[in-house]
DNA sequence: TAGATTGTTAATCGATTAACAATC
DNA sequence: TAGATTGTTAATCGATTAACAATC
């Protein structure tokens, strides 16, 4: 197999198809396929064949011609470059209901993500356990996020405090920002924020229902 | 004031900013805020000064030149684009954590967005109330979303599932989907789609997060 | 070999940014 | 008037699609 092309600049709309072939190939993988075309997977997941082709050549060679892709190489070949095949650390402040369907959200442990800690501010919430994990006052963030060498930083807090919990987090040594609160938040450029702003999608669908609808 | 331009086409990125100047707008309207520039604006959403008046350019002249834009002159337009001048009923598919999360979220009808019904197929769940919404079983989805002219409907049922109750919902006459299972959703073009996949996110991060950390 | 499918280059499309005239 | 800021056109940048040689 060829090397990867490590120094090429990847455009972050590659990045985000990347987990959707990935989870998909783990499915099919779990099915029994062994072998994929890029024709096949894109029909199943929305995404052209070109350019599932052109995502994965900024990798390297995964596919042989006239066959397809291997599933479980190329599966495996994927969570590599994503960094599946670790374990990183998670905590979630604020458990209101986004919070704390997130804390049980099952989907997290089986790609190596660990929820390690939970932060609220009220007084009755802490010391309770979601799923086995503590929720800790804030005021413990530096303290727990050292001592469980936790990476990644989940804000579900209402926005007008998502900053000084994000600043809270980065103060401690947090990388990565799951950001759910309906703001833009401020952080040093070696803190990557990845932002879900989901009343979104409700509005831009309303635009198209407007237009569509008489 | 000028006519906006009703044949053109806007892209999706567009449509996908607007929410966001609308809130910040709505925000600025509530604290007293009279007039703000596009320089204003973007600085504090994270959007160029020089996108926020293209975007807007493509519906038609909100601003005055060396002055700025209406705060509240502005917010009416741009709800006026994105329907939310008026109100959009909606249901719920699938009561587990995030659907009851989503069901609880007071973000919604501030915007017009009321949520009408909940269906689920658990007999334990059949019956109560969230939020004095009631759960029906989704064998009613039918009945239910014809008689209460439920527009949207929200998918937080397992992935195994989503198709099934979007079939459903489409059957009933439902014209936009926000779909929260990490799978592909057939509908007819006729039906709008929007997809909030939450793993996609985390997985970025993972990828972002390997290549900073060492 | 013939058919299938990859990997990659070139062409196209679309979105963002720069620049600036218009004008408040 | 001078300074500020919009609206829009042109230039640039980036991402997707098309085409096809390579090769299994």
């Amino acid at each position: 197999m060829k090397e990867h092309k490590e120094n090429a600049v990847i455009s972050k709309a590659t990045i985000d198809r990347l987990p959707l072939y990935y989870r998909y190939l783990k499915l099919s993988q779990e099915e029994g396929i062994e072998i994929i075309s890029s024709d096949e997977l894109g029909r199943k997941i929305g995404v052209t064949p070109e350019q599932i082709r052109k995502d994965l050549s900024a990798f390297g060679e995964f596919g042989k011609k006239g066959v397809g892709y291997y599933v479980r190489e190329l599966t495996r070949n994927i969570g590599e470059i994503l960094g599946l095949n670790r374990q990183w650390n998670i905590a979630i402040a604020g458990v209101g209901h986004l919070g704390w369907a997130l804390a049980n959200y099952a989907n997290f442990s089986p790609q190596g993500f660990q929820l390690q800690a939970i932060f609220d501010i009220d007084p009755d919430k802490i010391g309770r356990y979601i799923n086995e994990i503590e929720i800790f006052h804030i005021a413990r963030i530096p303290e727990i996020i050292a001592a469980r060498n936790i990476q990644i930083g989940i804000v579900t807090v209402p926005a007008e405090y998502a900053q000084d919990i994000t600043t809270s987090y980065v103060e401690a040594g947090i990388k990565g920002i799951w950001n759910f609160a309906p703001i833009k938040l401020e952080v040093p450029t070696t803190v990557h924020v990845v932002s879900e702003d989901l009343s979104i999608g409700l509005s831009s669908m309303s635009y198209y229902l407007s237009r569509q609808l008489y």
